[in-house]
DNA sequence: TGCCAAATGGTGGGC
DNA sequence: CCATTTGGCA
């Protein structure tokens, strides 16, 4: 493998990176963490760095680059990245994976050295701790004082070996989770805090861990809980390791689901990194990037104002208020104004309505008005059965059988294709240099695919076609492979959730389809406007975002104070590249005065909406 | 029926 | 964390 020398190495696939980034990018020496506003490029720039340390041997194989993420989607973007500029014996050194990936890793190579009594059995399983379930641990133990929150912080924050002082409830929980049940039972805290202590308990796994990887990128650096800071100490302290930890506080907004309010000062001060803000800002033009400002220096007065990278393609308003009487004008008002942009060539999928909380019932309030205008809303918030759209779209299944249906719905589809022949190959362990293996299975596929499309031929989409469809390529595929290849659809009902919404959501979709083709666009939700929560929307970007309900019924603390209430504001501020519309409604309360002062200064009124 | 305290739900994510 | 709903009791 030819390496590239340093000096002359390059950046593959943008133009150019901006001083901080190189900065950041060549500062090896030690940790460094990017503090990076909203559209900086913070995941371009982790796979830029990555590359550059792959490609200029200054991380020398059989060294490898860890890459922790929280989401799985993440994590994958992360590695397809580096993929498409690395050789595969250099991409396959970097191992992009979420927190919680990393950790179970280590349960499963290594549960027998977890000190006795929690070394779990080799079937452990994964728990996911509703509310409920608490709830009923703590009242059938008769830790009527005790609330859930309280144990859940705890759990997550409190080191094994419990020490002597410990609450007892948190004693009795991890007590009941190996014991009370036919199985044993570990959330993913409490798999945070064994690894922490294997690790603390066995310098020979530490020592190798830290062997394999010099480099470990952190993504999303300000949404770090306790239990991960720790582990990062356990886990790296002693060693030479170099971190490069990107994020941006503004945008913490996942304090209340325990993130660290100060990970990043912590993280400068215990790892002695140094600090190097980006400041382009490549999603939104310069008109909206003046007005984020005002409100980034609200959250931090030390906030630098970014460089905006974006052209301003569009006219009129780039930002307002727009004030509605009842939440009937509203959702007129509104469907009206989307549909006159969808006629002036606005693609839906690139508008954006977010909520702050209740998804379901504001697609409740604005359906009616939105289909009279022939606007096709997509809440990915909403269950189909068991599972949320958005979740869906993000399985395996759907990845696997997707490319199928989208094969025996149109003629020509290489995109397709290569994903159908990639995934086949991945389910049934052919590598690609297996000539005969890989020459077989393209046949099987193109059989297959031959008879998808008479059969789509012949079928009109609708409801019982839609299953038939979709039966025929799991069929193809095979449960029972799918089952094994997935550690996730190893038990049924796990399985059945996410078949029983592809199928569901197939169904329904072909339901009023004019072709499979449409039905399909549709299931993606290609040609709909996206509803959805400011958490989820994070990480995301919209041509123009339209924030409904910014009045004191949705924003009850949105005071100066609360500094992640105004951070969700940020957040969903930020996701605009072009345009940020907010609405509110007389009746539901009026405007937060507040706010309306602070942005008024930056040009953005309340005004009448489009009617 | 009305009052108050307690319970519940919502902003999310992971193999 | 806050707002809303519930249920116990007068």
């Amino acid at each position: 493998m030819k390496l590239v020398p340093p000096d002359s190495w390059r950046p593959q696939g943008v133009d150019d990176l901006e001083p901080r980034a190189w900065e950041a990018l060549q500062e090896n020496g030690r940790s460094v963490c990017v503090t990076a506003g909203a559209g900086a490029g913070k995941t371009e720039f982790l796979a830029q760095k990555g590359t550059y340390l792959l490609q200029t041997g200054i991380c020398p194989a059989p060294k490898r680059i860890l890459a922790i993420s929280f989401k799985r989607d993440a994590a994958r973007n992360l590695a397809e990245r580096v993929e498409k500029r690395c050789p595969p014996e250099q991409a396959g050194r970097f191992d992009s994976m979420t927190f919680d990936a990393f950790t179970k890793g280590f349960v499963d190579r290594f549960r027998a050295a977890i000190p006795a009594p929690f070394s779990p059995p080799p079937n452990y399983r994964i728990d996911f701790p509703t509310r409920q379930q608490l709830q009923h641990f703590l009242t059938s133990h008769n830790y009527h004082g005790v609330n859930i929150a309280t144990l859940e912080r705890n759990v997550a924050r409190t080191r094994l070996p419990l020490a002597d002082g410990v609450e007892n409830a948190l004693r009795a929980y991890w007590h009941a989770q190996y014991t009370e049940k036919d199985e044993v039972f570990l959330s993913f805290p409490m798999i945070n805090r064994l690894v922490d202590w294997l690790l603390r308990e066995n310098p020979d796994i530490r020592r190798a861990l830290q062997a394999t990887y010099p480099f470990v990128f952190l993504d999303e650096f300000q949404d770090t809980t306790y239990a991960q800071f720790d582990l990062l100490h356990t886990a790296f302290d002693g060693s030479s390791a170099i971190f490069t930890a990107v994020g941006d506080d503004k945008q913490r907004i996942m304090g209340w689901a325990g993130a660290m309010p100060d990970a990043f000062a912590r993280f400068e001060a215990d790892f002695d990194a140094r600090r190097i803000p980006l400041v382009s800002n490549w999603r939104s033009h310069e008109d909206l990037v003046r007005i984020q400002h005002v409100i980034a220096k609200r959250i931090d007065p030390q906030a630098e104002q970014a460089e905006a990278r974006a052209d301003r393609n569009v006219d009129g308003d780039v930002a307002a208020i727009w004030q509605y009487e009842s939440n009937e004008n509203e959702a007129d008002g509104l469907a009206a104004w989307i549909a006159g942009e969808i006629d002036n060539g606005i693609d839906p999928h690139e508008i954006a309505i977010l909520v702050r909380m209740h998804a379901n019932d504001v697609e409740q309030v604005l359906a009616a008005s939105l289909t009279q205008h022939d606007v096709k809303l997509r809440n990915v918030a909403r269950n189909i059965g068991n599972i949320a759209i958005q979740d869906l779209l993000g399985e395996e299944l759907t990845a696997i059988l997707l490319p199928l249906l989208r094969l025996g719905a149109t003629i020509k589809n290489p995109i397709s294709w290569n994903s159908a022949q990639r995934n086949l190959q991945f389910l049934e362990g052919i590598y690609p240099h297996d000539e005969v293996g890989q020459q077989r299975l393209q046949q099987r596929l193109q059989t297959f695919i031959r008879e998808l499309r008479t059969e789509m031929n012949t079928l009109e989409p609708d409801n019982d076609a839609a299953r038939t469809i979709a039966r025929r390529a799991l069929d193809f595929i095979g449960t029972s492979i799918l089952r094994r290849a997935f550690p996730g659809y190893r038990r049924q009902q796990d399985f059945d959730r996410v078949w029983t919404g592809f199928a569901d959501l197939l169904a329904e979709t072909a339901d009023d389809a004019a072709s499979w083709a449409d039905a399909i666009d549709q299931f993606e939700g290609l040609d709909q406007v996206a509803l959805m929560t400011i958490h989820k929307s994070k990480g995301l970007e919209f041509h123009t975002m339209i924030f409904y309900g910014l009045d004191n019924q949705t924003w009850w603390s949105l005071t100066p104070n609360r500094i992640e209430e105004l951070n969700s504001f940020f957040v969903a501020f930020t996701r605009a590249e072009q345009r940020a519309f907010f609405t509110l409604c007389t009746n539901r309360g009026g405007p937060v005065a507040w706010i309306e002062s602070l942005l008024a200064p930056a040009g953005v009124h309340r005004v009448a909406g489009p009617a």
